[in-house]
RNA sequence: GCCCGGGUGGCGGAAUGGCAGACGCUGAGGACUUAAAAUCCUCCGGGGAUUUUUUCCUCAUGUGGGUUCGACUCCCACCCCGGGCACCA
């Protein structure tokens, strides 16, 4: 490693001769392979797998180098560490590359696996490879399809009719990604139809209520964003639903309305039904304006089923030509059909309250439905009728509202709601926001659902011992039509597992969120071919201490692996509840102000940089550059920077470890000088910010920077050995040495052995920072008048109150400033400040 | 519209009620060198005064108020930027 600098007079820096010395070393001595330990506290760190996708960049090596400090960090504090890695390997861009470059999505994922293996291998980081896993594995999918078999038997997994976005000349479902202003990605010119067919759910519904009310256990764990994100998802909303009869039509029954605010309803000027609401045939049998209605909500039904266009589309609606019966004061109010209704949103049909409502005002005004006004502000102008120019929609109190006139809005919900469930026409209900999870993907790149429909026996699921349902592994791949999976005779003809006769496997496979869903527990045990994982294990790894990845899966993953962890601890497999109980969001690195992916083509490559500067010098970038949570701007001089940095440290130890190797580390200081004091006090304040910023802050950019600090005071002392005895140089840089080690590993054991030590950092403690060593002995004190600066004097530390105030007015820009005027406080914060408030 | 973040030099950022701008980058000047690279040293928010390589004053952390001896930090209101959700009844 060692080439000869005719400069410097001795072996330079080589970064990739270190590394590459130092993880053989770490592969033969089995460092990072981890088992139970009862006799160690257990940590478990993980970084959200990848997508292996092409290139590794150094937005990826930035996520796994977070997770690497903190995993060696707490090795060194003794913990049993579980650090793993694995592939997020099925999914829609291996199936398209395939089409595209005319191979197998096998191969082209696992040449992208080999490809990022190899660069996270050539990094070093620390993880447990041999429990590496693959989700497009039969070993693993297996599981996935036992996973949904336990959700079938418990009714957690169904099918069902559903809207999607649908592209008619793809003939395929596209996902709300996949639709471009309204149109197809793939077909810019073709409107995406929506489109009801039949596909399988996960009732995560069944879990709304424990996934909104455990949000509270992760609190001080999790960011709060994600918490608040996924409340919001989620969406609770407690009301009231309301049976409305309708009028002059036999047989027709009645309509339920969900409502928060029940006390609004003597002003509901009409009932307004979602285009799809089952009841409207019936409503508009035999009447005149049936022809026209039933054009208008085909109409309606063909708007696209993106978020967006929704929420801006304009409101449009027409009469059913048929009243219904407010049961509160039997009044008759006009049956309508609102295309901003939604059917999957509660029970499909909304009392319009115009004076109360922003969204009923505006269809009120645009059909010119009467606004009758049932709340008046508390305090302000009251409305009127005719200068109402917005609806009201906060509380106040209730008028024009029977015997809850006189109310506040509070009371009259609750007194209205509870007459409502006497009388037998309402109920006071919670509805979620949450949709069941949609999992049918007509795509062949993932998990084979495994039922088969037999024309005897319906729909029957494959035994436990037939799985895995193996994908079939030449399939015929079009991006086009249904399924890849239909047009295989071989895989979908198949016999009943029931009967014997005659069947067909379901064609669609799964959301690759499944995969994602539960790989964590995998990796506690991945090599068992009788159960998804051994449940000892997992009870003994679990949970997971600290989770580390995007803040793009705030929602879907973290969600799915929420709702998975709950039906795991049903089925009994698992006892914990929740499956990290720290999650840590990182940001993005940009190029130009955007993320970088392959797509955007703004990739800065990890391997490029560890060949031109090292794989430390890139992991000190990415930690240096930014607090981690923040995203942050590649920037290839900041890099030089780190670089230079790491030069200056390797050079410092280079210069005197042979002397330093026979030497005591000391911390004897009674025949210091004063500059070796200095040095060594410097040394332990720095290992206690040190300390402080990667237990409790996971500030690395400062950490770094006080070491930074730390080697220029160093340096700031040549001749350093007339300065400064052996002793105390080598104890100031191993102490150095150990905190840069969780952050540049091979150099720091490079160095580690520069100073004399044979059997590396494997078995180094993180070094406890001497309180006596770190006091200060002299301190600067401010001196401030009326709050503003004024003077600095230099004190003994500890010096008494009465003492620095005595020195303080007689320092002369002090003195200046208090000349003629009278002291009337005095805050003194000891060996910091001193603040005399004159008048 | 609702819910989260966030606004500090030329740039990334530091400072968790106590010296605003640590550390790094960029830039300027210098040393070494035949030269370049590397390395090392000095300076680097604005305005002003001054006895001008000195000493000091003053303004400055999105804006305006407030609390406090003291506010980048806490409170209130507003502006701007980023993200999430979005006819959710």
């Amino acid at each position: 490693m060692t080439e000869y600098d005719p400069q410097a007079g001795g072996p330079v820096y080589d970064p990739q001769a270190i590394e590459a010395k130092w993880q053989k070393r770490w592969a033969e001595a089995r460092v990072f392979e981890t088992e139970m330990d009862a006799s160690k506290p257990k940590y478990y760190v993980l970084e959200m797998l990848p997508y292996p996708s092409g290139t590794l960049h150094m937005g990826h090596m930035r996520n796994y180098a977070i997770g690497d400090v903190v995993a060696r960090v707490k090795r060194m504090r003794g913990y049993n560490v579980l650090h793993p890695m694995g592939w997020d390997a099925f999914g829609l861009p291996a199936e398209n590359a395939a089409i595209e470059h005319n191979t197998h999505p096998r191969a082209w994922t696992n040449n992208n696996i080999a490809e990022f293996k190899r660069v996270l291998q050539l990094f070093g980081f620390s993880y447990d490879w041999r429990r590496e896993i693959s989700t497009c594995e039969p070993e693993y999918y297996r599981w996935n399809q036992w996973f949904f078999l336990r959700m079938l038997e418990r009714g957690l997994a169904y099918r069902k009719k559903s809207r999607v976005n649908w592209c008619p000349k793809c003939a395929t479902v596209l996902a709300n990604e996949q639709v471009v202003n309204g149109c197809c990605w793939r077909h810019e010119d073709t409107p995406v139809e929506a489109k009801e067919i039949e596909q399988w759910f996960l009732r995560t519904t069944a879990y709304a209520d424990q996934l909104l009310e455990d949000l509270k256990q992760l609190e001080g764990g999790w960011p709060e964003r994600v918490i608040a994100m996924q409340r919001n998802w989620i969406g609770k909303s407690q009301g009231a639903t309301i049976q409305f009869a309708v009028a002059d039509l036999a047989g027709a029954g009645t309509i339920e309305v969900f409502t928060t605010r029940i006390d609004t309803i003597y002003g509901a000027s009409a009932l307004i039904l979602a285009p799809n609401h089952p009841l409207l045939a019936k409503l508009l049998a035999g009447s005149p304006a049936r022809a026209d209605a039933e054009a208008r909500v085909a109409k309606m039904r063909q708007m696209s089923v993106k978020a967006e266009d929704v929420a801006t589309a304009e409101k449009d609606g027409f009469s059913a030509g048929r009243s219904a019966v407010n049961p509160f004061n039997g009044a008759k109010i006009p049956i309508w059909v609102g295309n901003f209704v939604l059917m999957e949103y509660g029970t499909g049909a909304i009392m319009a309250v115009p004076a109360h409502d922003e969204r009923d005002f505006e269809f009120a005004a645009k059909y010119g439905l009467p606004k009758p006004i049932v709340v008046q502000p508390r305090e302000g102008v009251p409305l009127t009728g005719s200068t109402l120019e917005a609806a009201f929609t906060e509380y106040g109190a209730s008028v024009n509202s029977g015997p809850y006139t006189g109310l506040e809005s509070a009371a009259a919900i609750e007194k209205m709601a509870a007459d409502a469930e006497v009388k037998g026409f309402g109920k006071r209900e919670t509805v979620f926001r949450l949709k069941d999870w949609g999992i049918s993907r007509q795509r062949y790149w993932g998990t084979p659902i495994p039922v088969v429909y037999c024309g005897k026996d319906g729909l029957v699921p494959v035994p436990e011992e037939q799985l895995p349902v193996l994908l079939p592994p030449n399939p015929k791949l079009t991006g086009m039509g249904e399924s890849p999976l239909a047009a295989e005779p071989s895989f979908v003809n198949t016999t009943c597992p029931r009967c014997g006769g005659p069947a067909r496997r379901e064609t669609d496979t799964m959301d690759t969120f499944m995969d994602s869903s539960w790989y964590f527990y995998r990796y506690c045990d991945p090599h068992n071919d009788k159960a998804p994982f051994d449940s000892a294990k997992v009870g003994y790894w679990f949970p997971i201490d600290q989770y580390i990845g995007g803040i793009t899966h705030a929602i879907l993953h973290l969600l799915y692996s929420r709702f998975f962890c709950k039906v795991m601890r049903d089925l009994g497999l698992i006892r914990h509840g929740e499956p990290a109980a720290r999650l840590f969001t990182q940001g993005m690195v940009q190029k130009g102000g955007v993320a970088m992916s392959k797509s955007r083509g703004n990739v800065v490559g990890a391997e490029e940089m560890a060949r031109k500067y090292g794989c430390d010098t890139g992991r000190l970038y990415t930690l240096f550059a930014a607090p981690p949570e923040k995203d942050l701007e590649w920037s290839a001089k900041d890099i030089e920077g780190c670089s230079r940095f790491l030069n200056k440290v390797f050079r410092l130890v280079e210069r005197h470890a042979a002397k330093l190797q026979a030497a005591q580390p000391t911390t004897d200081s009674a025949s210091a000088t004063e500059a070796e004091k200095a040095l060594v006090r410097k040394t332990h304040q720095t290992l206690r910010r040190v300390t402080q910023d990667f237990e409790t802050r996971w500030h690395f950019n400062s950490a770094i920077a006080l070491i930074m600090e730390l080697l220029n005071d160093v340096q700031a002392q040549a001749p350093l050995e007339e300065k400064i005895r052996a002793g105390s140089l080598k104890e100031i840089l191993e102490l150095m040495t150990l905190m840069l080690a969780p952050m540049v590993p091979h150099l720091a054991e490079e160095l580690w052995e520069m100073l004399g030590h044979a059997n590396g950092l494997r078995n180094e403690r993180w070094p406890e920072y001497d309180a006596a060593l770190a006091k200060e002995v002299e301190v600067e004190v401010v001196v401030q008048v009326n709050g503003r600066v004024r003077g600095r004097i230099r004190v003994a530390a500890g010096l008494s109150e009465e003492e620095v105030v005595a020195r303080a007015v007689e320092e002369k820009g002090v003195a200046q400033h208090l000349d003629g005027k009278r002291v009337v406080k005095r805050i003194v914060v000891p060996d910091k400040l001193v603040n005399l408030v004159v008048a």
